[in-house]
DNA sequence: ACGGTGATACCGACCAGTCGGTATGTACGT
DNA sequence: ACGTACATACCGACTGGTCGGTATCACCGT
């Protein structure tokens, strides 16, 4: 009982968010509007300012959403079982590469896109999504460190800007894909990344190694 | 007597380019108001609407002429008159590197900046921004391209998926100095890509295909 | 030398529509 | 009775774009 309301109450407000991450991703913050919010949820603008305060609330609420959704993906995922901390994080690598399917607004990234329009005019929005892409990036971080751990590499290199070098990379994939209107773009650029990640620590392994 | 007739007959035309560049790329496109440009190019709607027929046109004209701009820097830049290919390919990722200075709308790139925001809304501002990315990496591709030649370095991988790479790079590195509000990681994202690209022509002069 | 003509560059008040946000009301579980 | 969760009607500010008008200049027939 508690819990089937709980699910109601939070229905309404999670449809809200699910549709902001879609509309905003595809047309930016700025150019969505309230109504096309409301109206891809199915719900009105009443129920919308009820849940959120503003539209700048949604959107920091929104980037919050982002991060528990990828999270959750990224520690559910197969690869998270590997033994080998080098394994996991090529092989998130291809997990990435893998993720390039369907339209542009399903696998791009909402923090990415949302920081380049807003981080000078709308700085709690700014800082929610650098967050979600700080946090996701520690995740890469422990596994190259444990990798560089077990495999004795040293270089003028931290396991921290290696891990937000690879979401550099993924997100400037995500710009040519916008620019060219096709995801092989992007999955060169993944391929570059893995390559890169190999020669780091100097032992090429194909995606069945495990 | 020509010469400064045209000058000044463009002048008003060029400063609401110049004050569009910087405008859009600190507050994105679709929050940047026509009225916004006006003022800061020191001009009037009036005159807006007289040399461009709407907003978006204004933006495709911006795209271009930022595709001059820049391809002007880079092709009077110092390491373009560098002997060996690879010299030039590697100067031309500390120069990127170099150019991060001052505040971020600063060194930014206004192309990519757009295209986040309106790929799927604008498609002719998306094309010329694709134009002024892909022109830049030809540019890129030709040294890389010479470079492989003259080393004969072989891989599976091509000049131009490697030229789009060092984009990618650099556009991913812009999203994280904005989400992080400093250069710094962008500047060792590009350390990342220039080892990179060290070690790829550094390999063993032939290599089997795998 | 000069008035007429047309083209270009620019001005700024104005308009119709849109946007984020609010005010008020209602249905309902407790 | 009362708070939560919506729904609907509405508002004032703002936005992209228009339109009638002005200033300047080159050109041209007389």
């Amino acid at each position: 009982m508690i819990a089937v309301a709980a699910v109601e109450t939070s229905n309404t407000k999670t449809k809200l968010l699910n549709a902001a991450l879609t509309a905003i991703r595809a047309k930016g913050y700025t150019a969505t509007t309230v109504d096309d919010i409301c109206q891809a949820a199915g719900v009105t603008k009443g129920a919308f300012f009820h849940h959120f305060k503003s539209k700048e609330d949604l959107a920091v609420a929104a980037a919050r959403h982002w991060g528990a959704l990828t999270s959750g993906l990224f520690a559910s995922a197969p690869y998270r079982a590997l033994p080998d901390p080098l394994d996991r994080v090529l092989a998130y690598v291809d997990f990435r590469k893998a993720i390039l399917q369907g339209e542009l607004p399903e696998y791009t990234c909402f923090a990415g896109t949302t920081i380049q329009e807003v981080y000078d005019t709308h700085p709690l929005i700014r800082e929610a999504c650098e967050k979600t892409i700080s946090d996701h990036a520690a995740i890469v971080e422990a596994d190259i460190a444990e990798a560089m751990r077990k495999y004795h590499i040293t270089g003028d290199w931290t396991a921290q800007s290696l891990a937000l070098y690879t979401q550099a990379v993924l997100q400037g994939a995500f710009i040519l894909a916008k620019a060219k209107q096709n995801s092989a773009v992007a999955g060169d650029c993944i391929d570059h990344l893995r390559r890169y990640i190999e020669m780091l620590f100097n032992q090429p392994k194909t995606k069945e190694a495990a």
